[in-house]
DNA sequence: ATTGGTGCAAATGCTTTGCATAAAG
DNA sequence: CTTTATGCAAAGCATTTGCACCAAT
């Protein structure tokens, strides 16, 4: 994988957030490092990034794809209302994969657990910004 | 919520379906049962069907969601390469709720247990049909 | 009779792609 | 010099919506 420029500023930006931005969010803050970046550019260097492991794609909880720059394993909470996502600290000591009785014959590789909640704006009734 | 001919079919051949059909999946089946049925009904009802906690919306991997008619509580599988969904039966053993130590501020009313991996098709490596 | 649901087609909105140009190794 | 990435605009595709008509209560 080639280092551009256009890649390490979008790795570096993702990594500093920790709201775990959908792409066009993204796009606005690597927009103010490097004006002439296209989304398209954002889109496939974010999906790059992912198939490398260096970073996670979020795809629960509504329709726009999330990603995360934290690549420690940790657990999420997404908002149903507006879609925001959260980190959450759970305790350590059960380990998901062990869970599995029967896979239905599918190899599995991961497993994780995800919660879904209100988050601290929409629990105030208020139309949060980011409606899904 | 008012009974019509379409909700009630809907449901129906969602609740025999053991695959967890994307909504064009089911528009299909259904279109049997009711050819002059539009895909905006499908939606229109699994949308609300949801709502109603009648059916889960599921919006794991890939781009298109996917709906169960099974409210019994268990977990799933997702492809990573194509996108199926399968059922996964798991020890009963662990109260995923009480493994959350701080939800930073988020009201959490739901919390699952899911895994990625391969299906049985994509494992052979022939081009799975349902890509994505 | 009233309200909610449906079918159709058009619109939306996120994401992907084709292509010519530019940058990296 | 060769290959890979970028920017732009256009295309794709799942999903939603406006609206006139229809059906359930």
């Amino acid at each position: 994988m080639r280092i551009t420029n256009q890649r390490e500023i979008i790795l570096e930006e993702l990594r500093k957030l920790k709201t775990h931005p959908t792409a066009d969010e993204l796009y606005d803050v690597v927009k103010k490092r490097l004006p002439r970046i296209s989304i398209a550019t954002i889109y496939r260097n974010l999906e790059r990034l992912s198939e490398e492991g260096m970073i996670h794609k979020l795809e629960y909880g509504g329709r726009q794809k999330r990603f995360d720059g934290d690549m420690r394993p940790h657990c999420h909470v997404f908002c149903v209302k507006c879609g925001r996502v959260s980190d959450v600290e759970t305790k350590n000591d059960v380990n998901i994969m062990d869970m599995v009785l029967d896979s239905k014959g599918f190899k599995i590789f991961e497993g994780g657990v995800q919660f879904e909640g209100l988050c601290p704006l929409c629990q105030k009734g208020d139309d949060c910004e980011t409606l899904q």
